[in-house]
DNA sequence: CATGAATTCGATCATCGATCGAATAAGATC
DNA sequence: GATCTTATTCGATCGATGATCGAATTCATG
């Protein structure tokens, strides 16, 4: 237990009475958006599961201490993450004529910006959205389905129903747990045909599709009962 | 309660070398649906937090590493909780007649006993539901759809694009997370009315709908989108 | 009764989020 | 410039978690 030298080179031991090297403040001062850019750099390199407070720490040169002098929590850090990723969410001025193209082109922006950081989703679950970026993303969303027709109390609800079924994609499409997936294919594949008749007949039309065309499939069936609900007097 | 010492009472020490009153197994020996049937209680009484394999094993006068000869992991205990509760979901005979009624039915009765089983579905978001009880559901939801005139295609997607929503809607209402809903109200009710007009216009309207309305709106929508696929010559 | 497999159990490991108190730097006041 | 106040950093540590190891104990079989 002597020897604590982790790695590589011995260090000879100073008299404990020399004051370390300058082991101050660091040049520039820790903030907030410092940590929430470190954090996404860790995110979107190794994953939610990798993105401890321990280890943010070591990206910045700190203790969790530190860092939880500027974060109230690591559940507030996911919040700043979220919000600050959903930053990248490019939106057009509303136009009623072709709502439902750029409602659905929305749909897919933050799908994919949500997927292009990882397990970036799992920050969002179950969470109220009331960073500034997520309300004028949501602002955006009320005002262009307004404009379109929209009753008012469904567009304040459509919100949450697209908002849902975008999570849980985005989670189903980066979830890396759970089984290999030829293990449950041939799962599947080895059910009685007897008992899943339909199950089985359709495996192939279960198994083969993307995660996109899958989102796809769901965000159209939403817009076409958006659709059903515009107000031809607005 | 005869000679029963009590918690309070003193129980003088017995020699260290007497052997202590049958240490050895169980009467009745563990076995894995003893283990999920208690996982549920604790779920059901205090949630999904509280459902440690520490706490498992005190339900079950036992160890964590007893626990773990039966199971192989965490994750997959809660599968198995999981698909055990879908063994309360009663499917009808399909009946294509009525079959938006019937899979409307379905989709809120599964919602329920999500519900009813507090934090259960923090065990189904993101896995694939292989279990035999899901298999049940996703045979029947198929057959359903398939006998209504659905196409293959869409019959094979739509189960997925119902169960993201209905995932993600039994999260948001069981998530008792986050900041209180009055202290968000507050900030939403703070925001500067010129830059988000249609936000702070429709402020009641954004939180004054229950889960269950939420969940109803977008259950009704994805079922308006799927009448749209129904082909005529099935 | 003896032997081998099945099962239980205490002790322990590594890791996590979070907190405490001391130490240090920056800023204000005289 | 000296001194005091405030803001920030940091090492050490806490309690809890999922998981594993090896020894001990029971069961099933001959």
């Amino acid at each position: 237990m002597s020897g604590d030298t982790t790695d590589t080179a011995y260090v000879p031991p100073e008299p404990p009475w020399w004051r370390p090297p300058r082991p101050g403040r660091r040049r520039q001062p820790l903030s907030r958006r410092a940590i929430v850019d470190a954090a996404v750099r860790i995110l979107d390199a190794e994953g939610a599961d990798a993105l401890t407070v321990r280890r943010l720490g070591e990206e910045l040169n700190t203790g969790s201490a530190t860092l939880y002098w500027h974060i109230g929590s690591k559940e507030e850090l996911g919040e700043l993450v979220y919000d600050h990723v959903m930053g990248e969410v490019e939106l057009p001025e509303p136009d009623p004529s072709r709502w439902q193209e750029q409602f659905l082109d929305f749909g897919r922006q933050v799908y994919g910006v949500m997927l292009a950081h990882n397990d970036l989703v799992r920050f969002s679950l179950g969470r109220v959205p009331a960073g500034p970026n997520m309300l004028r993303i949501i602002e955006w969303s009320l005002d262009l389905l307004r404009q379109a027709g929209v009753p008012d109390q469904a567009a304040a609800y459509a919100g949450d129903a697209f908002g849902r079924f975008l999570d849980a994609s985005v989670l189903e499409a980066t979830s890396r747990g759970g089984p290999p997936p030829e293990q449950v294919g041939q799962h599947f594949a080895s059910l009685p045909p007897e008992r899943f008749p339909n199950l089985t007949a359709l495996l192939p039309l279960l198994f083969t599709g993307t995660d996109e065309e899958r989102f796809e499939f769901g965000l159209r069936l939403l817009m076409r009962g958006l659709e059903g609900l515009i107000d031809p007097a607005p």
